[in-house]
DNA sequence: GGACTTGCTTGACTTACATCAATGCATCAA
DNA sequence: TTGATGCATTGATGTAAGTCAAGCAAGTCC
């Protein structure tokens, strides 16, 4: 978990760093950053670290202090939770543009998850007292991290949901519908992250995702590598919204 | 507890009221209101509105434009979703001093989930306007709201991995055990609403519930009416916490 | 009292998913 | 090229849990 540290080539590793302009505008682009005043804005991105992380390194583990917020600029994270009997429950998965630990670290509470790289990734690492610093001053620090927090908050209900209301395909359907670039019609889309993480991901395992896309290929859906081919968005959106219970009715 | 309004008989119904002693201290010792200043509290009370709700009663619909945050002070809540194939998924269940619609009460969003009383109950209403007002004054407001959040984003994660790792009566033993009033050996605990609830809570049909009530019986539960006997709690703790793969190698 | 309702349990059956094990099929190093 | 390694698929099989349907107990209404 080495992620040896390259940001010196476009700034300092440190308080002061100046960050890439594409890097600077995803991160201002953020669900935290995004409603703050720009003088604040500017002043946290300034704080903050440029960190870059190998595929598989440990952002930070379950149970740790939490000292910072961070914004994903580049490649993809996942949060996961080890549970007691050493079953791993990923609880959400982040790309560009996305932010985690929000609430956790205002709390000086520890985490309850942990996160890792699951590609090679570059984040921005905000300071919890930073921003504790700068609620103080400024109340809509404060309404932008609800903000944020409040979309975790409603990811964690949806998930909650798919995995009681829908069968494992139908939440595989969702998953690349979620995915899809377009809204009707065909269309293709590259599975961001492999195979095995996208079951956890979904609450399944690998072998079971395996026979959910052969099952899709009825509704429309041909795999090849870590393509996906969509015939029909609309059709396959009625599939993963349709009631278990008739789903198998209509097979026959 | 029929639920004919008796709030005149301690204050009236409306701005200004006077609460009943223990339901402001069961109030103010809620994740929201502890944390904030005297001053603050009194104030958000003195503005507040007590409602009361008969059984089954809807407290506010998915959907539904947020106005306010509410404060179980008596009976049970519980906040459920509805899928778009129809099919409920109960999101968390609350009771006494527990409060919920903090986020999304903040951001003049809507609510994702519904509201609906499953006994008789009290709660206070906060009006949003008012904690958006104090948290522009008075910063620990919005630190107290986040803890509030995060508790709840806490429990959320905790489902997400219950559902994903555990077997449903794994999470029966647990959901006892998290009721049980002593830590080790013998007790009994009354289950707190209908078992078709708590099925839902836990993810499951009520069919199951009572198959894994049945299953509970080799582990030292025995269930009566709606009164569960654990003989005992380390033994039935084992069995939540072990691994569902070796859960059925022990019983050989 | 008798007829209904409501909530809980039980049984028979089916489906969804995990598990275990074997195999295919890429990528990469030697 | 030749393995080797890691991931992905496939098949056989078992278990957990949903469905449908019937039965039962307790409470409510006439």
């Amino acid at each position: 978990m080495s992620g040896q540290d390259r940001t010196g080539h476009y700034g300092m590793c440190a308080r002061g760093f100046v960050m890439r302009p594409e890097h600077e505008l995803t991160a201002r682009q953020s669900l935290i950053l995004a409603p703050l005043p720009e003088t604040v804005c500017a002043k946290l991105l300034s704080e903050s670290r440029l960190r870059r992380f190998d595929r598989g390194a440990t952002i930070f583990l379950q149970g740790e202090q939490a000292k910072a917020i961070y914004i994903v600029l580049e490649g993809w994270v996942k949060l996961y939770r080890i549970a007691p009997n050493g079953a791993e429950a990923v609880v959400g998965v982040f790309t560009k543009g996305r932010s985690f630990g929000e609430a956790v670290a205002l709390r000086h509470a520890t985490y309850p998850v942990a996160a890792e790289s699951v590609t090679d990734c570059t984040l921005v690492r905000v300071e919890a007292a930073s921003l504790l610093r700068e609620i103080r001053d400024v109340p809509e620090v404060a309404i932008a991290i609800l903000s944020s927090t409040f979309a975790h908050l409603q990811a964690l209900v949806g998930q909650v949901e798919a995995l009681k209301a829908q069968t494992g395909s139908q939440r595989v359907a969702e998953f690349l519908l979620d995915l899809a670039p377009c809204q009707h019609g065909h269309c293709e889309v590259v599975l961001p992250y492999d195979k095995g993480l996208i079951a956890g991901r979904l609450g399944m395992k690998p072998e079971s995702l395996s026979r959910a896309f052969v099952k899709l290929r009825e509704h429309g859906v041909t795999i090849r590598q870590s393509m996906a081919e969509i015939t029909d968005i609309q059709s396959l959106r009625d599939f993963a919204l349709s009631d278990p219970a008739e789903a198998w009715a209509r097979d026959k």
